[in-house]
DNA sequence: GCATCCATGTAACCAGTTACATGATTTG
DNA sequence: CAAATCATGTAACTGGTTACATGGATGC
């Protein structure tokens, strides 16, 4: 969950930690409350892992248009010597004259001037990106598609998947919203009036996230081809997706 | 949290683990995924702090009226004589005929006859329902106020609380929900349609949320003093809100 | 030169999970 | 008696949390 945001973010756009945490809860709603304490183990562990690598100060790409992520990893540009305590060291050294223009930021980005603190900005690479599309996309697991945050961070991610496997996100979420509905009208009566208006508005809550989720899957068949929303679409992804007993 | 709803459940009706999971994810909607791999160790730790107790077979009250936990906590029929393995392998041999029997009544046994199988059916104690109180008033925390799950469960259980404690969680529930309503506001807008519709029906619902909570706050101020509710009670009237003003 | 924010990190812990192991009881 | 179901439990792991430690940069 962590590193998909993670990488999603830094797909996006490089940045060091302290900043994508403060973007995980400002423009992500979800993961608003993630800590340091979670965020800076998983990066890294991401950049062990060889899916995100820390840059060499001045080569940071600034808050300008969507940077494309760039098709090669660029190697390390300190070289490697084995001793990777050393490296950090040396290059946390690097970068102290204002580097770069700052090429017309207006954001609350950290100034040009001295920028070099002793931040890591990170990237992500081709290993990162290709795990973010596995994470993106894997999300098979039953228990996925109940988890709310699973679901909401997948569909904001949305856009980097393929039209097949937005289709089957949605279905999932539906199938899982409307099992729950199914659970939530076989239960016993509540014992009082508090527990009951609890589950009342649960269910209405719940009607409403179907609703929305069936004008989401509309509107993505009306976009994937307008023949395909004319009929009950038989959707063979679908019966990939189907409940397991 | 685990604790509190087992609390909250063996508090109306004594039963045993593998029901109580039942009940979990049946009467109550929150918790519904939650598995024996923490029912159990949970069970098993609240037995050993003394919150609840295995009850001898027979004892069972069945589907009555609430039955009015008993005061005393008895001790383990088993001595302890240090060996956990040999120990577990002689309470799981009890229920039979020729069991060796131990001195007094046996607390914990299988059933025998009908519906008896080697379940172990637990009670709450003076100390557990001390406890349930504890955690059910006691979530001050600020954390506390931001978890949807926690909220619910409180809710759940909120008759069990004080009118003043009870309008205090509802409160506080509120001023979480507004909070995060700015912070939703206070947010850069998304980068593409699927985000933003993410956004947009996070922030719809939430409206919905705090229209329910505010509903509930008004009801709640109405049956604990109707002066109180007639004029914008300011935020620190919560204790101005009671009967008496 | 001291307080404060920015920034990174570690250690201990916590609440839950899955997978597995075991056994009792019922039923075909 | 074998299979299914009921029932309890352990072990290893996951994905986070809080609290703490460190240190550079900035501002007053």
């Amino acid at each position: 969950m962590l590193d998909l945001a993670i990488l999603g973010l830094l797909r996006e756009q490089e940045m060091h930690g302290y900043e994508l945490k403060r973007r995980l809860g400002d423009t992500l709603g979800l993961l608003a409350t993630v800590s340091f304490g979670s965020l800076y183990p998983a990066l890294a562990r991401l950049e062990a892992s060889g899916a995100v690598e820390a840059l060499a100060p001045g080569a940071q790409g600034g808050s300008g248009p969507p940077p494309a992520p760039r098709p090669e990893a660029p190697a390390a540009p300190i070289p490697m010597t084995g001793s990777l305590g050393g490296e950090r060291a040396a290059y946390r050294n690097l970068g102290r004259p204002d580097a770069s223009s700052p090429s017309g930021a207006p954001t609350r980005a950290p100034r040009r001037s001295r920028e070099g603190r002793t931040r890591k900005v990170y990237a992500i690479t081709p290993v990162g990106l290709a795990l973010f599309e596995a994470l993106l996309a894997g999300g098979e697991g039953p228990r996925d598609a109940e988890d709310d945050r699973s679901f909401a961070l997948r569909l904001a991610f949305a856009r980097h998947l393929s039209p097949e496997a937005r289709l089957r996100l949605l279905e999932r979420r539906r199938m899982a919203l409307t099992l729950r509905r199914e659970r939530l009208a076989a239960r016993s009566r509540p014992p009082d009036a508090y527990w009951a208006a609890l589950v009342q508005h649960r269910a209405e809550s719940l009607e409403g996230d179907i609703a929305w989720i069936e004008r989401l899957i509309e509107a993505e068949r009306r976009r994937a081809g307008p023949a395909a929303a004319s009929h009950p679409t038989p959707l063979v992804s679908l019966s990939a997706a189907r409940p397991r007993a």
